[in-house]
DNA sequence: TAGATATTTAGACAACTATCTAAATTATAG
DNA sequence: CTATAATTTAGATAGTTGTCTAAATATCTA
């Protein structure tokens, strides 16, 4: 769990990736779809996907040529509650 | 609030530096006290000091030659808060 | 199967960061 | 005031990271 935190607050530490994670909120989307939000090449925005989902924080599925990302909220509630926790 | 969850997110990624965290949890310390839990040099400690203290998740006061650092609870909160009320 | 579309992987590179040694600063004690 | 102790600041360096271009992989459609 230890190491889980440690991966999920460097995961987080990037803005790049906090505004991922704010766009999947709205809704669930294709990694094209998500690039427009942005202004950087489809190649780095893969990195950070990959960064996230190692984190946990989204998950995606295929959907014919497109891999669908979605937010995992759970994981959120789990950083929250441990830092929380942790610190009172 | 978006700028300081930026660098609360990144003095958290570290580490070493949630170590200090959990260290002044504790108690507040020197940075003398904090540095024997540690095998970096001095000023690296003070580095990782210095970046939580711009995070707002420490504070110190000094006492005669000693720096006394403290935990600053309340940033955590509010992180914490910020994270479920962000996500949810 | 060939061509088009969506995404990832590989490799390179500049910027950032954690660390170190050495020097400077701040405060106490004699 | 001088020596000592505690800490920070400066400057250098190796490792990490975010970004890019180019190439590879996976899927769909004709």
């Amino acid at each position: 769990m230890i190491m889980t935190l440690n991966i999920t607050f460097q995961a987080l530490a990037d803005p790049s990736r906090r505004k991922i994670l704010e766009i999947l909120k709205k809704k669930d989307m294709s990694v094209s779809e998500i690039l427009k939000h942005f202004d950087i090449t489809m190649p780095s925005l893969s990195h950070h996907l990959n960064i996230l989902k190692q984190a946990g924080l989204v998950t995606f599925q295929r959907k014919g040529q497109e891999l669908i990302y979605s937010l995992n909220l759970s994981v959120f509630e789990q950083t929250a509650k441990t830092l929380i926790k942790f610190f009172k």
